[in-house]
DNA sequence: AATGAATGAGTTTTCATTCAT
DNA sequence: CATGAATGAAAACTCATTCAT
């Protein structure tokens, strides 16, 4: 199920269950992600990764088949990660005004972007285009949920609420991983949370109008 | 005035007089956008460079002082394309309604992705954090622009032109960026424009009652 | 307190516990000390000492930062080699007449430079002017052996003893180097040590008289 | 007859004769002998030394068949200017007393250092062995001239004659050249020529005793 | 399982030298 | 003859990966 989990399976490293197998698995992605995220994908290499996780190289290549594998799990850990902040702030978010909605849909979309903002900007530059499947998957995951929202919430059929949500998503993600890297202080503006807000507003208000007329 | 070439100079590598050199440089320059374009960052290593370049490695090295002065001056070069087709396409953007000089700035963020999407994707990824500046230059000119052309147009003030600006070049390059890489077919569907300059519109009229109100 | 050791540490090079680590380094040592006596200083390529080692050039770097560390570290081991035998002849120089105390510290120079003379002239040549450092220790050393013998012996004041000990073991120093390097043959010969002999005796003398003059 | 210019016909390379040629080939020995004492062997590279001088890298290999014959020459010259201030300085130096004498003898050979004291420890750095020829014939010019005086002057025969002197300038040779390169400023004191001098005086009474008993 | 020493292919970079203009 | 762009062999160094202990 798990891509990494395969390719680890594949290539014939067991998958971690035990106590301190499992601590070992932790320490090297915390690890990674930490160099990932305070010194950027060229420092973190697999000797500076095991090494920071307190383990020697060899159990690095243990449990995981090589350094893409660890990657991808990272990958996987912090898409799941975000994946869990949004699905949660993003669970009653269809109740009240529209207006009402989108404030909680923006919320939960920063909400994950605060996460880990420097380590999902280094996955984004170390994966190779080819795999950047994980964070992709967690767009999907988001266009998926803000399109079930809009039609369960505003009656739009599949076609327009689908489009709308993947332009919010990426529209408002582009806004935000930009803010977060560039200017992270006015992040927190709520100004900015109330242009987002304003947007969604008049997408859906589009859409509608689209679908309608 | 350009860093690039200032770079070059001041680790003392020449600067092209003759016909011969000229050639060289561009050809080194094409090779690696090239490869970046193509391959990726990873498959971008000097020697592959001079290679595609047709040229001996050690021209590669008489002309850029190292490889990041290389992928610097591929950036900056870059940046110029598309903060030139940028600018061309803004030239008469102010005219005629709201709607139209909003579908105007739409085309033009589109125009400028289409330069060299691919490469503009790997330089994202090539471009250390701390050295982002040549693209993220270009993102404060497209701002700069875009400013002034609502306040000229829509007589808003500095401070409301010039966030709303920025929301608008951020989210919709976001998404331009997004789609290009992912739907590539779909980025020349004109809903996407549509979406887009709808979006243009209703964060103006934000703006403006924000700023009236 | 070996500078070497300190800096391999200071760029973060470990430092070997295990006895195939300290084998690995005394093979790389005496591989770059081979090559440098027998061939030069231009010879001594990181590949070709790595090579000579019969290590891989991975094992090099794992031990020694650069290969300016290399070298250090080489002439550290060589300096204190000529350290120890230079203290051990020169034990119980201070006994018996002046000219066979004399005797002694030129046996005790000689056997020095026995160590290793064309490894001494390589690092000589190897070592730029700013790291001379442990050569220039070496002869630092000798001289205030020779002055505390002669503070001891002669009763000369710390001055005039220190300054004939600079005198005497840069002079005859030199005089070896040359020898060793242009007659090899002639360097065994009882004559020179005759001269060299009469030189020191000669030397205090003139200081002696200075002193008490 | 000069072993570089040898070196230099034998590949075919032409000798300068010409007012201009003359004038490159000086400008490349002098760009040479500025890099080599200022920055070392290192920085002196064919490229470095023939921008210092004004000229193309072509010119360079006009004039001299490989870089080795370029250092060759300087050395060359360099021999030739320290063999010319030693004998003038040693041309009236047998008059007068031994100590007299043997004073003229330790200003000629501080004179000489005196020349270039910094390049002539470069070229000793960046003669290969095998050709420290140059180096190692201005000794050899010196100990000729010392053993000539000595024997004119002091009646001794060849072989004490010969030998005294190679003792002398070896040794003093050391003295001095270890002297300028760690205490420059002691070089100038009287007092090191005053030792040097009686180390002089004394190995002439030795040789004699020994050759006369 | 864990360790960490060892590996070596692959990268960046330099510099003596050539040769077309 | 002079020029300087071009060359490429070779050097220093890195890092993912293996394997003996």
């Amino acid at each position: 199920m798990k891509p990494a989990a395969q390719k680890t399976a594949r290539k014939g490293r067991r998958r971690p269950v035990q106590g301190r197998s499992q601590a070992t698995v932790e320490a090297l992605l915390a690890a990674a992600a930490q160099i990932l995220a305070r010194h950027g994908p060229d420092a973190a290499t697999t000797n500076a990764i095991a090494e920071r996780a307190g383990v020697s190289i060899g159990s690095l290549y243990q449990y995981f088949a090589d350094k893409e594998a660890l990657i991808d799990a990272l990958a996987e850990q912090h898409v799941a990660e975000m994946s869990a902040v949004l699905a949660g702030a993003l669970a009653g978010a269809g109740e009240g005004t529209l207006a009402e909605a989108a404030g909680r849909i923006v919320a939960a979309i920063v909400a994950a972007h605060r996460v880990d903002p420097r380590l999902h900007h280094a996955l984004h530059q170390a994966l190779p285009r080819a795999r950047m499947s994980a964070i992709d998957r967690l767009e999907d995951g988001a266009v998926t949920q803000v399109s079930a929202l809009l039609q369960a919430r505003e009656g739009l059929s599949a076609d327009p609420a689908g489009r709308t949500a993947l332009v919010l998503v990426r529209a408002l993600g582009g806004l935000v991983r930009t803010t977060i890297r560039r200017d992270p202080e006015w992040f927190a503006d709520p100004a900015l949370a109330r242009v987002m807000t304003r947007v969604i507003v008049d997408c859906v208000a589009a859409a509608r109008e689209e679908s309608c007329g």
